[in-house]
DNA sequence: CGGATATCAGACAGACTGATATAT
DNA sequence: CATATATCAGTCCGTCTGATATCC
């Protein structure tokens, strides 16, 4: 079925397929990824969201109130990075920070009710975003492009530059 | 501590499945996306090759020489970037770039069989890569993959900020 | 003239590093 | 003491914008 190299008897070093270029999977995952960045960026900027927002909404609604490192190893969002999103979410009073009394080091982070009001909001739009991403394709073929990705990602995530991602 | 799931925002039968944040399409293309490009560059740099030396000598050797404007189109590298790759390229001797005798704003530019004997390697340290990037699918889910993230980039690829992808 | 080409300088965003203060 | 946490400053890289000189 697939279609490699089939060298065989054909000038010697231009054998490949006539579109490796096109059928590198490295390419088609950086270039897929940037248009869908640049889709789902565009979407969430019209209602004064990011991406990380909903990955920080989303994970404290899944799996209840955490540390600000806990939250970065759930969502992937950098350790360093995290404080300025938690910034923009407490400013929107998305989520609540308070030291933790049981250890002075932590903060605890909890969404707020209008914080899960606004999560709801976003998994609207990400829905019709992500019919728009995945618009040429069927109910089932997404679904299949999930699950290939999702054990490319549990592949690789173990040794990846930070924590592995809950 | 830990409340899973807030039953108070599920409207009853429509429960959203508890891991949406893995499932989200557009976080997996990033992610893996980042994890690829890792991989890549990383494997690439060993070989003092980049990604975009890659695209341009492959599109050379299949499409054959042309303009940067061209090779742009061909490779979805920005054509302000073009340069900077050429450079590299030409430094290496992998690449010639002589003026247009028929169009003196452009520059013609050919692979050499310098080019020619590195893209044959450079294909080979792709195909080690890639087996380490989908090194979890089978065969036919590699191919399946792939397959997707074409028609994907095929459907977006038209509204593109710049011109569509050769 | 309007348009395309190659080039350059730089904005901007995302992933990441290193250092620091503080607490365990 | 070594370790973990939150924070800050700043690097690096890739995508992209805008301007310019040149030529069709």
């Amino acid at each position: 079925m697939t279609s490699r190299a089939e060298a065989a008897d054909m000038p010697p070093g231009e054998t490949k397929t006539p579109d490796r270029l096109r059928r590198r999977a490295s390419r088609l995952l950086s270039q897929v990824a940037t248009q869908s960045d640049r889709l789902i960026n565009e979407g969430l900027g019209q209602v004064d969201a990011r991406k990380w927002h909903y990955a920080v909404l989303a994970s404290l609604q899944e799996y209840g109130p955490g540390s600000q490192a806990t939250l970065s190893q759930r969502t992937g969002i950098y350790r360093s990075d995290m404080v300025g999103v938690l910034n923009e979410l407490a400013e929107r009073a998305l989520v609540e920070r308070a030291p933790d009394p049981d250890d002075r080091r932590r903060n605890v982070i909890t969404i707020t009710t209008q914080g899960r009001r606004h999560l709801r909001r976003l998994d609207e739009v990400l829905d019709d975003l992500h019919d728009e991403l995945l618009a040429p394709l069927t109910p089932a073929e997404r679904d299949q492009l999930v699950r290939l990705l999702i054990r490319l990602l549990d592949h690789h995530a173990q040794q990846a530059p930070h924590s592995p991602i809950s």
